[in-house]
DNA sequence: GTCTATAGCGAGATAGAC
DNA sequence: GTCTATCTCGCTATAGAC
């Protein structure tokens, strides 16, 4: 627990105070080997699931000693935690700040149902499209999460429970006439959209006969947030 | 492989021709035992994926001895594949008559886009309202299966694209100014609420502090299908 | 047809050498 | 801080007794 914690709350700047002594092979390669080790985990977790992916396969894959992956972030569960938290902060930051943003365009008045799902929905495509891979598999990782009826409550009501409350509020706004039911309803289907748009699995393209590909986000969110905000509309309006 | 087949082939009416020489003490209790393990494979698999359970696990659960496992389904990947198929034959047809019906009521003119996707999703709040918890399991089991990016190209693909195909088709004729592209990802979004559905994580319920409930079936179908028939008709229409 | 016993392997975790 | 070696446990699969 309190190796965990140190490494994740400073996670870069690192980078020992004195750098005039002799050289410690450790500091950087030390930070480095973290985040190997987190990277390939957020990556097989993803494609395999908590129990598929030993820890074995895991130092191999982040070219690290099965040792050390005990040694930095205790057991395998507290290391599954870590991983999983690592980014919700900060994809959490980014949504809000769009809605913020849309809330600031609004003025005075509610902020269109479009607008809000569009802050909910746009930095994932963002993220997914990213030059770090790590996003992309950080986003599989999310939908394996969301669906497991073992790890869905315990880690998303945690990490996303919080981002929720906000959109669900500025959606009550939006759409004045509706029951809280029918919002968390909507929400719901929303998250499912999503999430299988983060699975990636590439099913979409042997159903479509390749017209359409799992990994073109854009295609992907340019139209799921009209059909998303024309569901709320109709069941909410 | 040929012990499954001939499992399968036929799974109820099993009960040998003639009951008049000694009281063989298999025969029922075989095919009891079979389904005993395949229902608590299927309950398990859904809860914890593939990886998550062992065949100890799984036989302590049908109390059954391990070894028997192996015996009637062979090896624990062929065990997967055939209580994946196993309620995918019945679910398909029940969807091909509700669309059936759909396409008789309409008799020369397209069926809605509501009807038909009324056809796609009911079938499915009536299997997870069913009095046999095997339902709600499976169902759980296609949320795992369709979100995996290892199990869903396998298996999906294998039993459940010729359906796809058909309400393609239909939903084509229904909206007949939308592209395939259009029409595939608006499927996909559909999949995915419905996927979030069947996992039946208890989400929800913490999310809308008790007000909505996972397990109320009625009120998630009753809300999805206009929801997606909207998001359809907006991105395709 | 069923179960006991075990082969053969690999898991997670850690003590202790360096 | 890192890695070797090992403990203890559990896994899948099957051979062979009943």
């Amino acid at each position: 627990m309190t190796t965990v914690e140190a490494y994740m709350s400073s996670p870069v700047q690192k980078k020992s105070p004195a750098k005039v002594g002799r050289p410690r092979s450790n500091d950087k390669e030390k930070t480095e080997r973290g985040e190997r080790i987190l990277n390939a985990a957020e990556e097989l977790f993803a494609l395999h699931g908590y129990d598929g992916v030993t820890l074995r396969t895991l130092a191999n894959a982040a070219s690290v000693d099965v040792a050390l992956i005990s040694y930095y972030f205790g057991p395998k569960q507290q290391l599954f935690d870590t991983v999983f938290k690592r980014r919700a902060k900060i994809l959490n930051e980014q949504r809000l700040e769009a809605l913020q943003a849309a809330k600031d365009d609004a003025k005075t008045a509610a902020v269109e149902v479009e607008r809000i799902i569009e802050a909910f929905l746009r930095p994932l495509e963002v993220a997914q499209e990213s030059d770090d891979e790590g996003w992309k598999n950080y986003c599989a990782l999310l939908a394996y999460v969301n669906n497991s009826a073992v790890w869905g409550p315990l880690l998303m009501s945690k990490h996303y429970n919080e981002l929720v409350e906000v959109f669900v509020d500025a959606l009550r706004l939006a759409l004045p006439k509706s029951t809280d039911e029918n919002l968390y309803w909507c929400y719901h289907y929303m998250s499912g959209a999503m999430s299988l748009t983060f699975a990636n699995t590439g099913r979409i393209d042997t159903m479509s006969k390749g017209l359409c590909r799992s990994d073109d986000f854009k295609s992907a969110y340019d139209r799921m947030i009209p059909f998303v905000a024309a569901g709320f509309r109709q069941v909410c309006g």
